[in-house]
DNA sequence: TCCAGCAATGTTATGTTATATCATGGAGGA
DNA sequence: TCCTCCATGATATAACATAACATTGCTGGA
């Protein structure tokens, strides 16, 4: 957790992008919880901390840390999640479990994986790949 | 795709679904396009239909289709397309141009792809995978 | 026939997620 | 100093989705 945020400084620092306290505050809040995090309950998490809670602070600060790699957007559930791997370029796939809400980020860019080659089967060129399973975590399954 | 609405009806009467004239409108109405459609914009096609144009009315026409595998949803877009591989099961996966919006549906379930790969070293039993891809389609890459 | 049960639709209201727009403030360079 | 850029403040609204309850129309059994 303290790890991460060290990181993510240390690139802002080496990449000139500027990790205000607003977007220290959310990446924390996303890297405290294993569950994906809407905007809104973000943004009260920040006006408990004291920051502002207009829907846009909580937006911005989401842009950027999901621009420069330190967040994903879950698509399914309209929310966010630390990355676990961030930094370096990554092919990130959600394992969302419908039991306990967990999010775990795994890595699609496996050599029996890849969304290109579907796609070059299609003539289509892939930019950015969304891939997010819905089911159940490994500890969920072993309870059932 | 009136073939699609032919067949979408024919299994409907065999599985004792109702095939009901706003479901098959919706579903005409996403066959029209390649490109997603958000509720709010079949809404407005509805109402020109001469259907009650209240959101419940489309969504509960898109809950139907999606759930009995007539139509998807793209989560990235919060629209939705009709199916173009319809009837039995299938793992799809979602090409999203950038450029022209169209959508394309592939079959993700090849040997060489499979989201439950990547979840099986994690532990995790999938029961849904939601793959979309963004990128250019291959008209526009010809054209760039 | 009469009516309970059910699925679909009608209707009103509201909840949830996300963005547009313009104003303000502060750091750094010409 | 003055200008530009970036981040934040603030207000308003757009876009997406569902809750809740009423009504209709069909079907099958008493
Ligand atoms: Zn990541
Ligand atoms: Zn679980
Ligand atoms: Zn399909
Ligand atoms: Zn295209």
């Amino acid at each position: 957790m303290e790890k991460n945020i060290q990181e993510a400084e240390q690139y802002c620092k080496e990449n000139g992008l500027n990790f205000t306290p607003v977007r220290r505050k959310v990446l924390e809040i996303l890297l405290h919880k294993n569950t994906a995090i809407g905007a809104y309950e973000i943004l009260d998490l920040l006006r408990e901390a004291g920051f502002k809670n207009q829907p846009p602070v909580a937006y911005r600060a989401l842009d950027f840390l999901v621009q420069n790699g330190f967040a994903h957007k879950i698509e399914q559930l309209n929310s966010f999640i630390g990355c676990t791997h961030p930094g370096k370029d990554h092919s990130p796939a959600f394992m969302i479990c419908r039991n306990c809400d967990s999010v775990s980020e795994e890595e699609a860019l496996t050599r029996n994986f890849s969304v290109s080659q579907i796609a070059s089967k299609a003539g289509f060129t892939v930019e950015k790949a969304v891939i997010e399973a819905r089911g159940l975590c490994h500890s969920c399954t072993s309870l059932a």
